[in-house]
This record gives structure tokens, C-alpha cells and sequence, in this order.
DNA sequence: GTCTATATAATGATAGAC
DNA sequence: GTCTATCATTATATAGAC
């Protein structure tokens, strides 16, 4: 439970300033969030934050390259199997990424904080490539498409946390609600929403409005879906 | 393509000061967005928007009722079968919340447009009450909560549009960018990201974290999970 | 119903003192 | 590095004329 414990050498006001605005940012928005509530938040006056990041924007930008930096370092922490509670991977995502969800769901969804979205499509498509190989299916679409889109999934819930802890019940940021999430989402997970023929069935419907290249063509290589453009 | 035709008592001032605030919460978000901006798109002043609305927020919730009431008529509109191009249905959703999809990712994220969410899982608890019944499986989570994840995970890509089209590399709001969609989902909806075994696994992992009442209670039947508290 | 004009408040940005 | 004081802009809300 230590929170991602703040870097030692990040204690200073500037560190407080940045810290404060993340709060708001992720609380309020970047729009309705103000420099002078953030300043007084972090206990510096309006003028330090101007002095430090010279305006809003620059701060938000600070912002996102302070979230970019904190998703790496938890990737990196989760690849080297350094997570303490391995056995429940949204609790601990969720532990870590704790004091940041919040600004990462509104960076995302204001359009800022794109960086990092992509960056969790890349880690995607490493995840995705080891599970390809076990898997005899051949997939029709780009892998990266498919690491996009369950990207954005696996984002949802923070994104919507708010409609999702009331749908669930308990708050998403409880104990209770980790458990609930993580039971859920492994049931969902392991639960496919299609069957292999109603799939099949739907991919036909797709071909039959539009044909396409017959799925011999793997696509899943190289990226270049500019062939769809040939008509 | 008819864009849900608009209501035919519809084309006064009133509605379209209604249909430009969509366009520009959607855009902007609410705090960005002005009234007399709005006014202009409307081709009205600001003061009328004042006499008909009293305040942005009235504006806002005018927008909110509206919206819900539009994800009604599509909702029935798609029981009745009425939905003219059923063989994608991504398509035909997004065709018909085509112009009100940026405003719900919007409201949503805000924390407005709540009634529609939960209407939303209401409609994914109903078609989830038909697909457990052809699936032997006994889910240990509440129907409701699995509505709900399954409900946020359906949105993200409308909230997060903006980069899965980046990802995807093409604009969802195209045709293209339709198609590889619709394929998309068809792989992932069809290609559970958990084997059975790995779901199993992390199930035990998590039950020796926290021992919970063993899975013969279905939890199905009745949403009460206040059980959870009795430590 | 619709418009113009104004009041009031809040904000980001800035300049300069300590 | 940090603060106080001020400027200029902008937006909502309002009042009143047509």
C-alpha cells in the first residue's frame, strides 16, 4: 500500500504544484480546474505555479509527461514481477495506479494523454503476440487494431468508474470493490460475448455488404490496411 | 441514413438551440463550450437561449433528457427490428446515435447521463438473462455487475474514439472505419482474452486472498451482495 | 418570441517586490 | 524561489426594448 511511493527528490513545491494539478485536473477537468485553486491546494500562491510551468497548459503538459512517466515505471514494475498482490492484477493495477486513474481517465477523454493511450496499445500488442501463438485461430483483422480496441476496453472502467461503481454497487476504489471488479472481469474475460459460429455468421453478413479479401491474407504481419483504400 | 429523423414537431428554435448545445458540449465539453457559441450555431442570440433554457445547466439537462430519450426510441426501434442494416449492427448503431454518440461519451465521462447508462445495463441485463440461459456455465458474479462491465466496456470506444481511430487508423465515423470496427469486435467478443484454465486459476488466487461463500450460491436470481460485508 | 446592451464575477496572464 | 497586486479578457446572467 505504499501508493507508488513519491520519488524522494520530488518533494519540492514545484513537485506539490504538479501533484495539486493532476487532483483537479482529474476532478474537475482541465477547463473548470483553476490555477489559483490548484495553487491552493499545493500552498503556494497563483504567481508559483505561472513561474514554474508558465501557464496552464505547460502544466497540464507536465501533467501528461509525469502520467506517461508513472505508466511506464508501473509497466516495467509488472514486468519484472515486481507486483506485491500478483494473485489479483486489477487490485494491483488499481493500488498503483491509484493516485493517477483519475487523471488518466480525463486526459484520455480530452483528447490530451495521447501518448500514453498509445503506449498501452503497444504493451497490448506485445501481450497480444504471445497469446496469438497459442491460439490457432487466424484472426482477420490487424493485431494492432485488436490491441486498440482492447485497450479502450480494458480503459472503460476507469473512464466510467463512476457508472460502473454504481452499477456495481461499492465503490470501485474499496477493497470490496477490487474483488467484485476482478471476479467480473475474469468472468467476462473468459466468457466470449459470440460464439465461434455466431461469429462466423456476423463476419459473412460483414462480407456479404462489403467482400473483401478472402482471410488467407493474414494482415496481421505488417500494418498497412491501406489496401482497403483500392476501391 | 436518415439520422433518426428529426421529430417532425421539432424544427423550432427551441430544438435547435437544443441540437447546437449537443453538438457543442460534444465538442468542447460543457465547461468549454459557450452560450453565445452556441446561440450562434443555432442562429439565434444568447438572450433566447436564456428565455428558453433559464441557465446552461437547464440547457444541459434539457440535452440529457433528450438524449435519453432518443437511446429509448433507438432501443425500441432495435426490438421491433426496425434496424435497417442488422447485418452490422456497429454500423447501425452508429449510424442512428451518430449525432448524439460524442454528446453521450461526454455527459458520461462529466457524470451527467447517468439515467442512460443504467438504462443501458437495464437493456444489457436483459439480452445477458437470454445468453446465460444457452450457456451451462454458473457465473459466480451478480448478472448486473456483469451487465454493467460488459455495458462500460461497449462504450469505451465511443468515449475513447478519438483514439481508436488513431489506433485503428482510420475515423470511426467513416465507413472504413465502421467495417474494421464491426470485424474487430467480431474477433475480440468471439476470442475471450481468459482460457477457461486461466480463469479458473485466478479465481482460486483470488478466493485464497479472500475466502468467499463457495460457488453453488448462483447469485444470479437476487442482486444483494451485502453477504460481502459479514466480516 | 426574439433581440440588444449591460452588470457582475471569475480567470489566465503579467509585472514587480522581497 | 516565492509572494502580492493588477490587467485584460471572457462568460454568465440579467434587464429591458421591439
Amino acid at each position: 500500500m505504499t501508493t507508488t511511493g513519491p520519488d524522494p527528490e520530488d518533494l519540492t513545491a514545484r513537485a506539490r504544484i504538479r501533484d495539486a494539478a493532476m487532483l483537479h485536473f482529474a476532478e474537475q477537468g482541465f477547463e473548470r480546474a483553476t490555477i489559483r485553486g490548484i495553487a491552493e491546494t499545493a500552498g503556494v500562491s497563483s504567481g508559483l505555479v505561472r513561474h514554474h510551468f508558465g501557464s496552464k497548459q505547460g502544466l497540464r503538459e507536465t501533467c501528461d509527461a509525469h502520467l506517461a512517466k508513472m505508466i511506464r515505471k508501473l509497466n516495467d514494475e509488472v514486468r519484472s514481477g515486481q507486483v506485491p498482490d500478483q494473485a489479483n492484477p486489477v487490485a494491483a493495477a488499481n493500488a498503483m495506479m491509484g493516485p493517477y486513474r483519475g487523471y488518466l481517465a480525463r486526459a484520455l477523454v480530452e483528447g490530451s494523454a495521447e501518448a500514453v493511450f498509445d503506449q498501452m496499445v503497444e504493451l497490448s500488442e506485445e501481450w497480444l503476440a504471445e497469446a496469438d501463438e497459442k491460439r490457432p485461430d487466424v484472426p482477420d483483422v490487424d493485431r494492432k487494431a485488436r490491441a486498440t480496441v482492447g485497450t479502450a476496453m480494458a480503459l472503460a472502467i476507469a473512464v466510467l468508474h463512476k457508472h460502473v461503481s454504481r452499477g456495481l454497487g461499492v465503490d470501485l476504489f474499496t477493497p470490496e470493490g477490487d474483488l467484485l471488479l476482478a471476479r467480473t472481469l475474469i468472468d467476462v474475460y473468459s466468457h466470449p460475448m459470440l460464439s465461434v459460429e455466431d461469429a462466423a455468421e456476423a463476419r459473412a453478413a460483414l462480407n456479404r455488404l462489403q467482400p473483401e479479401p478472402p482471410p488467407t491474407d493474414r494482415g496481421a504481419r505488417s500494418r498497412q490496411r491501406k489496401e482497403q483504400h483500392h476501391d
